[in-house]
RNA sequence: GGCGGCAUAGCCAAGUGGUAAGGCAGCGGCCUGCAAAGCCGUUAUUCUCCGGUUCAAAUCCGGAUGCCGCCUCCA
């Protein structure tokens, strides 16, 4: 087995080798803490949840680093007007996050450090930087001198020359080049602050993720992770500070997931369209969050659309349905899942980058291969359970199909009541005894006018709230 | 101005040299008291357009058109 992944350090697909065999240490930009988070933070981290998922799974030994942002200018404006202490507005949107990320089935990462416990390693890697001279202070700012590292500009495929600042930006006189960045920021009044060689202040945005990532994954670790946007400057500068500061390579695989937009607009404040991932789940299950979120390749640009999540609640509610007729039944144990050639198909679409899209394609050919053993007069069980077993399995790499069927009908049945359905349906199935046509259709249309569908089964019959 | 991406059926979306996955919607059929669910068949001789390379291209190269992103805080 090849994984292949896009690196956009390079461009390209290329054979996935970790520095060390059997081991993955992987590092994902976090959230500034400073609202809610919105579909794209639920896309970038849904994504590295569900690449997380598949490197485990493939056997390797995964030590998964995602951070929090937890000072920030933007934290610190927003406790201003809300006149919050900016640790506090830190702290409730750090359980936003979680609240949010666990609702949607996200799976904790192995260390999710925040910047304020690593001031000490980002003051030392600012000295580092200093003493290299890499980095030169003027007034208790400290800022990266980006013309002494050669490699500026590597991962975005900018070159200075081309990068004529100065068109969107104002140029602030104290710095040597236009390009510099702040690692370091004097304190202003009343704002967050630690002691340091440059006096009172705090770290700039970038050099957190340096000196995060050093500290528990090395000097040079396997993949980093985050949305495209932070290419540049956010990645760019990651790079130049870590390879300035310890001679070493900073990362071998970069992966960049694409943006969401809501219908067929980008995600902007002057458009007043951010969309919660609060919101959103108000109106559909989290599954199905995923399954919109996964039905693209990570890299691709995707659309949030009314009809876009009623077709992913679609696709989860076949696979559900599936997972109902085989109720009672026992799933393949993972020996003979792996020889099935639906999760081999699988496994190879997930090598291939991570193409989630068609392993979801393979993932309906078994749903129906499955249906049509079903259908059958002497259904297979070996073969059955093998497909159950694989089917699972996917969903389990997905992060989808972790219900049992009847609680998953069930919770999408929010607002309905169950037992006045039950009763409903029990009238209906004496009706039907009696062959009571009339009588039957009329308490069917009653339970359709509450939203809810049956089916009539040899077993009985089952029902479930209407997408 | 610089850098990059995308364009596949009514819609969503895989496919990066070997003859168009999958989902949703539609139509016909089987099943069903009727439905629903499921299954079968059907729905792009064709992948924005024009050239080129090749035995062979949606896939590679050149050009055109359209859309989008980054270059400023941003997942």
């Amino acid at each position: 087995m090849t994984i292949r992944v896009y690196n956009t350090l390079g461009g390209e697909k290329q054979v996935f080798e970790p520095t060390e065999a059997g081991k993955v240490r992987m590092y994902v930009c976090g959230p500034t803490v400073y609202d809610y988070c919105h579909i794209g933070h639920a896309r970038s981290v849904v994504v590295f949840d569900v690449i997380a998922r598949y490197l485990r799974q493939s056997g390797f030994d995964v030590t998964y680093v995602r951070n929090f942002t937890d000072v920030d200018d933007k934290i610190i404006r927003r406790a201003n007007e809300t006149g919050q202490d900016p640790g506090a507005v830190a702290a409730r949107f750090i359980q936003a996050f979680y609240d949010d990320m666990d609702a949607l089935l996200v799976q904790r990462a192995d260390h999710e450090p925040r910047v304020t416990e690593y001031i000490q390693p980002i003051i030392e890697l600012v000295r580092r930087l200093e003493q290299r001279g890499h980095a030169y202070a003027v007034d208790g700012d400290v800022y990266f001198d980006v013309t002494t590292f050669d490699g500026y500009g590597k991962l975005s495929g900018r070159r200075l020359d081309d990068m004529e600042a100065g068109a969107r930006i104002e140029v602030d006189a104290r710095k040597r080049h236009p390009h510099d960045f702040a690692l370091w920021k004097a304190a202003k009044p009343g704002e967050p602050a630690w002691d340091s060689p440059w006096g009172q202040g705090r770290p700039g945005w970038h050099i957190e993720c340096s000196a995060m990532s050093s500290s528990l994954l090395g000097d040079t670790f396997d993949i980093h992770g985050g949305g495209k946007d932070l290419i540049f400057p956010h990645h760019e500068n990651e790079i130049a500070q870590s390879e300035a500061g310890s001679g070493h390579p900073y990362v071998r695989y970069w992966l960049h997931n694409g943006f969401v937009n809501i219908n067929h607009e980008k995600m902007s404040k002057s458009l007043n369209n951010f969309l919660m991932i609060r919101d959103v789940l108000e109106h559909h299950h989290p599954e199905a969050v995923r399954m919109f979120l996964l039905s693209s390749h990570y890299r691709s640009p995707i659309d949030f659309t009314p009809d876009a999540m009623a077709e992913a609640s679609a696709k989860l509610t076949r696979i559900y349905t599936l997972l109902r007729r085989l109720a009672g039944r026992t799933p393949a144990p993972a020996g003979q899942v792996e020889a099935c050639s639906f999760w081999g198909r699988f496994s190879a679409e997930m090598d291939d980058d991570f193409n989630t899209a068609a392993g979801i394609g393979t993932l309906f050919e078994a749903v129906r291969t499955t249906n049509q053993l079903l259908d059958g007069a002497d259904a297979p069980d070996a073969e059955i359970a093998v497909h159950h077993g694989a089917i699972l399995r996917m969903g389990a790499v997905l992060g989808i199909v972790t219900l049992d069927p009847e609680a998953y009908f069930k919770t999408q049945a929010r607002g309905v009541d169950a037992a006045a359905i039950e009763e409903l349906i029990a009238q209906r199935t004496a009706a039907r005894k009696g062959r009571d046509w009339a009588e039957a259709d009329r308490l069917r249309d009653e339970l359709t006018a509450l939203g809810v569908v049956i089916e009539d089964r040899p077993e009985g019959t089952v029902w479930r709230v209407a997408d």
